[in-house]
RNA sequence: GUGGCUAUGGUGAAGAGGUUAUCACAGCGGGUUGUGGUCCCGUUAUCGAGGGUUCGAUUCCCUCUAGCCACCCCA
């Protein structure tokens, strides 16, 4: 629609229709329609799941404190040119994945694919070439391509990034892959890196013309699809899996004989580093990634898995990228590494190794208030309050009438002691305090409640938390 | 974007061209009106949406939507 401001726009009221009158139309109302659902590739992140969400999070929060990064957020929306220039027009990012619209005012807008060119912009824009070098920024938040959906495939997903901006040194594409190998270690997924070395932009576009070349001669058996590739971006050959191009592979040139010796040297020390934390690698000639910033070291995280269906999709990666700032319009060359780490993938597999508990757990408290008649209730609501205040995890079902309905919810949440008020006890002001393991129940003075709770919480053996 | 498979209550499943669509778990309500974790009973689905074939479809066909798988590619 043309006029269209916005998902947000309210619609401008029609020629009264009879159909809905002041009330937005229940759902209710036609049994007919599409049942209403989230939109292909986008999903929701449930409570049963935020368990691991937030074990993940806090992970990508503390490693980033441990190795001196701050955090920045960038906008979920940059313009289009930032992604076309940042991650280069020929990829398949840009190209087909790319979340775009015209505004009303005329500008080409998107939503953010990765995080890199935005944070790479920042730098730019806000001076940080001032800042003592080199700078190292941390991100996380939703990313979104427009690719088809799958598992472990999201149209909106999720990643914690890491980047170092004003540095060539290679211990930086070391420590980078060193960062999130124990990221994921840490949460108990065994990785391997893939790492290979792309060089500087000569080499590659030397690397490029011989593998050209070379898949030139063999035209004859490329199909149709690969001989577009050959031309528009040869380096994807290598990553084909039609099996003629993985035995033509064989043969083709390798980018390692085309690195010059600086890049020869980089990527050597960045291997001995690794070796010397003993982080396990595989050097992978092919690795190429779909975005053409990176230059010298790429890298991949895989799970160690003996479920090779699992391993085909990468956990996360990275690389340097020294030509990005100069070529987002920083003021002088910038040598930068960064790498992102695909939560979605990592929440996935956390939920695989620890499988959450079959009946859904409501949260734990240690006290309950069970209530009976409007007096009653009165008084719980108010004793309540003084629990919260004293800290002590409290729980409640005030809109229950039924004693025992309210038993059954005290004892779903693992509460250790009830408190019943019913018009008896407030008459006498007092309460019942039973303990829900014992059975058996004291009459204490309502002001006294909280305080006797606190010296049995004290005394008593602390209740093995309930965790997750 | 291309191809294939799938779609039954909140969840996981079973089912057959035709009177009340089965089971388990969860949820809610109850078991003579002030007490839990066991037990018993009741209750929760016009079988993804729209259309077609048929006397009749949830079951057959088409389209759409979504998920999954492969390709593409990546996190």
């Amino acid at each position: 629609m043309p006029n269209k401001k916005g998902p947000f726009k309210k619609p401008a009221p029609k020629p009264a229709v009879t159909e809905s009158a002041s009330t937005p139309a229940p759902a209710t109302t036609k049994k007919s329609a599409q049942p209403l659902q989230v939109v292909r590739g986008m999903r929701d992140l449930l409570p049963m799941d935020q368990a691991y969400w937030k074990q993940t999070n806090a992970m990508a929060e503390n490693l980033a404190a441990a190795y001196g990064y701050e955090r920045i957020d960038t906008p979920i929306v940059e313009d289009t040119s930032l992604f076309v220039r940042g991650v280069g027009r020929a990829t398949d990012i840009v190209e087909k994945e790319l979340y775009s619209w015209e505004t009303a005012g005329g500008e080409s807008l998107s939503l953010r694919p990765e995080g890199t060119a935005s944070v790479v912009r920042s730098y730019i824009q806000h001076g940080m070439l001032n800042l003592p070098q080199p700078v190292r920024l941390w991100y996380t938040g939703p990313m979104f391509r427009h690719d088809r959906p799958q598992s472990g495939r999201f149209r909106q997903f999720y990643q914690a990034g890491y980047e170092v901006i004003g540095d060539a040194d290679p211990v930086i594409d070391a420590q980078l892959i060193i960062l999130g190998w124990n990221f994921l270690k840490g949460l108990g997924i065994e990785t391997t890196v893939r790492i290979n070395s792309l060089g500087t932009p000569e080499c590659r576009t030397n690397y490029k013309n011989a593998l050209v070349a070379y898949f030139r001669s063999k035209k004859a058996k490329l199909s149709e699809e690969d001989k577009k590739r050959l031309l528009k971006n040869p380096l994807r050959l290598l990553d084909s899996k039609d099996p003629v191009i993985l035995e033509l592979k064989a043969e083709a040139p390798q980018i390692v004989d085309w690195l010059d010796e600086e890049s020869k040297t980089h990527f050597m020390r960045v291997l001995e580093f690794l070796d010397e934390v003993g982080v396990p690698y595989q050097l992978d000639p092919y690795l190429v990634r779909g975005l053409d910033y990176y230059t010298k070291t790429v890298f991949e995280w895989y799970a160690n898995s003996d479920d090779q269906e699992l391993s085909q999709s990468a956990l996360g990666g990275g690389g340097r990228y020294d030509g990005l700032v100069e070529s987002l319009g920083g003021r002088a060359a910038t040598p930068a590494a960064g790498m992102s780490l695909g939560l979605d993938r990592i929440v996935s597999r956390l939920k695989e190794k620890n499988p959450p508990p079959q009946d859904h757990r409501m949260p734990h408290v240690d006290v309950f208030l069970a209530q009976l008649g409007e007096m009653g209730r009165k008084r719980s609501l108010a004793l309540y309050e003084e629990f919260r205040e004293a800290g002590i995890p409290v729980g409640e079902a005030f809109s229950k009438a039924n004693i025992k309905a309210q038993m059954e919810i005290a004892n779903k949440r693992g509460a250790k002691w009830a408190i019943v008020i019913g018009q008896k006890e407030v008459l006498d002001g007092t309460v019942q305090i039973r303990d829900m393991d014992a059975g058996s129940q004291e009459i204490v003075d309502v002001k006294k409640a909280v305080h006797e709770i606190k010296k049995k919480l004290a005394n008593g053996v602390d209740t093995p938390a309930a965790t997750v």
